[in-house]
DNA sequence: ATGAGTGCAAAGACTTTGCACTATA
DNA sequence: TATAGTGCAAAGTCTTTGCACTCAT
């Protein structure tokens, strides 16, 4: 996670080691991950150091928010750095991201039609991805 | 609310007196609120309850959630009773429902080349609303 | 009359804050 | 070395649960 490191440095923030292990445990990680989970990982690194360098790294776009059906929360890396949506498994849990120029369209259309400014949007699919669909 | 109350019985729920005043609560806020607000206007009725009730009237789909920016939660009568996605004012916090299958297919759309089995989603627009634009 | 529903208070889960200490830039 | 960042524990939020009581059907 070279280039989140750059990014945390560049914006002027300090490169310690408890934003490192948090960077590289957000790194090994291959699946949205629940504070408790990336916590439980960093035995060394207080829960609350925990909870304060995620809210940074979403503020800086390196982790994004997954908002679950249920109404919980869980966290991702950010792969492309930019704008997109979810695929959210319910079986397995596992997020993709995608990206569709022309769903982004649609959204806009919708905020013209209704006289409203667009500032951003979300847009989270849910169901069962193909691994999970085949397998079972 | 006399659909919402037909509607709690048909399933075999009980129209009690605490789900009747909880319905008329959330049938005279015109907008979205949290169970705070709710509970305040309830003085008399449980804390307990008013989330029990409101918990209820989700699944009945009388009420939905409305999740904002910032990751708190809403929730506000469903109008329409069926799918549906939301312009969210990060101004007045007005909250206005739309249907367009349009999107809904480019989601669709999204989810099949991804052969992923969409069970449900949801789009959530966040901007400012005609009348905050123009006011200010 | 009988079991769904309620109120209360207590317990839980999750997150933030205060503060003295540490370590980066 | 000056100050951002940390750890710990305490304090908040917000929500659920246990339990005896009540009331709709």
């Amino acid at each position: 996670m070279t280039d989140s490191t750059e990014r945390l440095e560049d914006t002027g923030y300090r490169l310690t080691a408890p934003r490192r292990a948090v960077l590289d445990a957000i790194a090994s990680i291959n699946r949205p991950f629940t504070i408790e989970e990336l916590s439980e990982g960093l035995p060394n690194i207080g829960r609350a150091t925990v909870f304060r360098t995620v809210k940074l790294l979403q503020e800086l776009d390196i982790v994004c928010r997954v908002p679950l059906e249920d109404g919980s929360v869980r966290y991702e890396r950010s792969r492309s750095g930019r704008h997109h949506h979810h695929l959210i498994c319910s079986v397995c849990g596992s997020v993709t991201e995608f990206s569709d120029p022309s769903l982004d369209a649609a959204i806009e259309q919708n905020a013209t039609s209704a006289s409203f400014e667009l500032e951003s949007h979300s847009a989270e699919l849910y169901g069962r991805c193909d691994s999970c669909r085949t397998t079972s």
